[in-house]
DNA sequence: TCTGGGGTCCTAGGACCC
DNA sequence: TCTGGGGTCCTAGGACCC
């Protein structure tokens, strides 16, 4: 199977629609403003060799390039460039598409020759979007994924049980699709550093640090096996969300209220878009310095937006009073539709 | 002048039931 | 003086991804 990933993608789409860009540091992030709380949202790699990289603190992205070219983030614009490519994806022969995000996706095809169906791939999204796109070629979904990496830019690189161990083995498990700096730690702390000593480890062994699913999971991906099939089926929403980080911190209870009832309106249509019943809710508290807590409530399957508000005053009522606040999040969990295959979870990496 | 926003899944521990 | 055992549901929190 391919993975494919495209080249700086939202950096990408701005320059195809100003190309005077072309060359330059581009990042987009936020609203486009380095005095306001926001992040990389993707920078160009004119941008990356000054230091800046997608999660990183916009105004910080902007000391460490002054001269960088900062813009805001247009959701639909890329949304509309993400559908093209994907719709090229779907148009190549045998091809079954599973989509990961904006800019990346899976391919599944049989063919003798993958890598000449890779730049028969990287050719048509060129064509049709004037787009770059690296891609892997693995005998599993983690190989192809972790192989794309090695592709960029606008390249193509397979990885398979053959030559795993060799590139992989003595990098560091952070650089595996799954594993990041918390759960590299924890495994360092079980002597396991590299890949290689990942894929040497026993499943069982892994089991009391990480639970019965993780630890064998984990041991799995070390060396780089399972599914190795692309599914796609239709993906299908648990919840929805809005989130907000204030640029300045709420403090009056008034305020709190109102900035909560606004996130829950939100929500709630796009709940009413879906027309499932919401099933739970959350609320996501983020104080002043930096502590978040989330207060989570199962309901009674329900479509009124009243009954929901009801609900949600019963989290809102745990707030710590007297403290600043600095984000609100309000999620709705919605019942899965009957259709929806119970069981299968395409996510959590994919597998 | 620290740290977005929208998602998913896993685990631990307590409550509750038989 | 000592307080089973198994199962399920719920909540809170953790971790990861794009």
């Amino acid at each position: 199977m391919l993975h494919v990933d495209m080249d700086q993608f939202i950096a990408a789409v701005e320059v195809l629609r100003n190309p005077e860009l072309a060359g330059k540091p581009v990042i987009v992030g936020g609203r486009g403003d380095p005095t306001e709380r926001a992040v990389v949202s993707t920078a160009s790699y004119e941008a990356r060799a000054f230091g800046v990289g997608s999660g990183m603190p916009l105004r910080i992205a902007a000391r460490k390039a002054p001269e960088a070219i900062i813009l805001p983030v247009d959701a639909p614009a890329y949304l509309a460039a993400s559908e093209q490519v994907m719709s090229t994806l779907r148009e190549q022969p045998g091809a079954v598409v599973q989509v990961l995000g904006w800019d990346e996706a899976f391919v599944g095809v049989t063919t003798d020759d993958p890598e000449a169906y890779a730049r028969r791939v990287q050719a048509a999204v060129r064509e049709r979007t004037a787009l770059h796109c690296s891609v892997g070629v693995g005998d599993t979904l983690v190989r192809a994924k972790v192989a794309t990496a090695f592709g960029k830019p606008r390249g193509v690189f397979r990885l398979t049980s053959e030559n795993w161990l060799e590139v992989m083995g003595d990098k560091p498990t952070i650089e595996l699709w799954g594993v990041g700096s918390k759960i590299s730690r924890r495994l360092e702390g079980l002597g396991i550093r590299t890949v290689a000593d990942l894929a040497a480890a026993d499943d069982a062994a892994l089991v009391p640090e990480f639970g019965p699913r993780m630890g064998p999971w984990f041991a799995q991906l070390g060396r780089g096996e399972g599914a190795s099939v692309v599914d796609d089926t239709p993906w299908v929403a648990r919840g929805h969300a809005r989130e907000t980080t204030y640029q300045v911190d709420l403090v009056a209870p008034a305020e709190i209220d109102a900035a909560i009832r606004e996130l829950l309106a939100h929500v709630l249509d796009d709940v009413a878009a879906e027309g499932r019943p919401a099933i739970g809710l959350t609320l996501k508290v983020r104080y002043v310095p930096f502590f978040t807590k989330t207060f989570t409530k199962k309901i009674a399957a329900t479509s009124d937006r009243d009954v929901v508000q009801a609900k949600l005053r019963e989290l809102v009522a745990k707030i710590e009073p007297d403290r600043a606040i600095r984000l609100l999040g309000v999620r709705v969990e919605m019942a899965m539709p009957d259709d929806a295959r119970e069981g299968h979870t395409p996510t959590r990496s994919g597998w």
